[in-house]
DNA sequence: GGTTGACTTAAACCATGGTTTAACACGTAT
DNA sequence: ATACGTGTTAAACCATGGTTTAAGTCAACC
């Protein structure tokens, strides 16, 4: 199993460095081994643990509550159903955030539509002329 | 025509006041009349234009970016090609958003069933003994 | 042996999007 | 006339989510 370095694991996820180390620093990325250096080795392991806390950031879950979800993890077995909760509560929340942004859309196909025709209209009235 | 309070506003639109008298500070809301004491009054119009700003803002659009669109409303019918061009990448924008949210939802549902799974087999441990 | 490049840290800084506070004004019901 | 509810303002404050800076370590190349 290969380990990659903060810059590769970087490059992998598509987040800077900075993020990741500031992730680590908020406690979102536990047990990381370091090098005789001091330098942060992720596993596959690690990295993928690191795609689901950018899955979470990405459906705008706060650092606060990815950090709980997080102290379960570590915690073990025992904390199976409170992280199955989480993501069950999660989902409906992006799924809620999905609607308004869905509707949102709606209104803004009609401006589009309606810009659109007004466009069209001007270029016509030109034409006209 | 009627015109409202920004209690009324913001009971209609279900934002706080604080909301709304941030979003005329930062001048998204232009053309609003006050009445003889100087307290706002809102028309319908300017009511379904908050209603778009609200759309935009549960889009993610930045206040700086509405603030672009407002004034182009503003100044009038030459900039609708803008205002068609705004909506028309800010909706890409927002698919390009919910997109990643969809992706998300997926490693989440998978989430879901694994600890699904494993609480279901840690019951039957607990049966089989 | 000295510079380069990749890494480390803690702490300061920044942008965004509001919310809260303090101090004050108005109109109406008691 | 006074107290209440509702409004006003500017400015301070707050949370969130990073980014940047300053100061330093280390290994390796030239």
């Amino acid at each position: 199993m290969k380990h990659y370095s903060i810059s590769e694991a970087s490059a992998k996820l598509t987040i800077p460095e900075s993020t990741i180390r500031y992730y680590e620093k908020k406690g979102l990325l536990p047990l990381i081994e370091r090098d005789e250096a001091g330098r942060r080795l992720f596993s596959d392991d690690q990295i993928m643990f690191l795609q689901i806390i950018i899955y979470l950031k990405n459906t705008n879950m706060p650092i606060s509550r990815i950090k709980q979800y997080v102290d379960w993890v570590v915690e073990g077995d025992g904390t199976i159903d409170l992280r199955l909760d989480l993501f069950i509560k999660h989902k409906q929340t992006v799924l809620d955030d999905m609607a308004l942004m869905t509707e949102a859309l709606k209104a803004m196909d009609k401006k589009i539509e309606r810009y659109t025709n007004r466009i069209q209209s001007s270029k016509q009235g030109k034409e006209e002329k």
